[in-house]
DNA sequence: TATTGTTATACTCTATAACTATA
DNA sequence: TATAGTTATAGAGTATAACAATA
């Protein structure tokens, strides 16, 4: 769709939007495209791990903190706690994750990598590192830097609490 | 979430990501924030006018198209015909735009702005580019056509068709 | 037969509120 | 009373297939 869709983006008619060099909803638009493309092709990717986008955080931040609480985990990528539910319902159910009572509190899970999650966790960390690779190495330190740069700027720029 | 989300991004505790220079996951975060941020603050802004962002782009090809029926207008914005029967309703319901039959054609609509959306329209507009000027205007000229470079490169990189 | 538009359905992703069991 | 986790529900998105009326 037009200026900053969340789905597909085909190229659509020229006559609708403008330059994104002249015009702002043309270059929102180019940032959803950017952002989808890659996160398409990293999905696209991981799939055959039979590991979702959504799962590769959880299992990435797993692999990482060790043994921790639902909630933890929720609170570390930022997830609602009822979407870590369902995540987890997914890992649990392809074996990737494990929920375990924590010793110290009884309401709580320690969540855990089984062995395969974390054998196919590493695959997957390959494959991603491979497909970071194609979809960024071809930019230069230098352009890298400077598109790091005005991104970081421009999410700034754009917080919920920023000025204007 | 972790690495190209597709809702609300606030900052996740910064053990689970690296450097976005380094760190190609981290880049595909920052490309989904830029544009969550930016799809946000223009969603903001024209909901006072009653348009959300998914009208405001079919009402501006209706400004610039003229009477069109409703599968070249999804063709146009590259939507679902299914998805554009939804938003149509919307706009219908809110007064923006009127399905009238097509006099060549008994089986389309010629759907047109109404009076008051051609209005309200013209109102959103002022303001979407006043947003975009707080979004996008601190971009030095030669900024913005690096980032816009930039983006075109990594978007014909990322392109389903494209070779890895 | 093909096309316009509608409906029904389903899937992804998020968010809220109400609930349980523990603490 | 507060917290960990679950459930149900809602909403914004997308996509598909089946269908009516018309061409």
């Amino acid at each position: 769709m037009l200026c900053h869709y969340h789905g597909a983006v085909d190229t659509p008619e020229t006559s609708v939007l403008g330059d994104p060099r002249d015009d702002d909803l043309a270059l929102g638009l180019l940032l959803a495209t950017a952002h989808f493309n890659s996160r398409e092709r990293l999905g696209e990717r991981l799939r055959p791990f039979g590991i979702e986008v959504r799962h590769f955080g959880v299992l990435s931040a797993l692999h990482r903190h060790g043994p921790t609480s639902q909630r933890h985990l929720s609170e570390l990528l930022d997830l609602d706690k009822s979407a870590m539910v369902r995540i987890m319902d997914e890992l649990e159910r392809s074996g990737l994750a494990a929920r375990n009572r924590a010793a110290h509190d009884r309401r709580a899970y320690a969540i855990e990598l089984t062995a395969d999650g974390r054998e196919r966790l590493r695959s997957a960390q390959a494959e991603a590192a491979t497909v970071g690779r194609e979809v960024f190495g071809w930019l230069r330190p230098a352009d890298r830097e400077r598109l790091v740069g005005l991104l970081e700027e421009l999410v700034a720029r754009t917080e919920p609490s920023s000025p204007g």
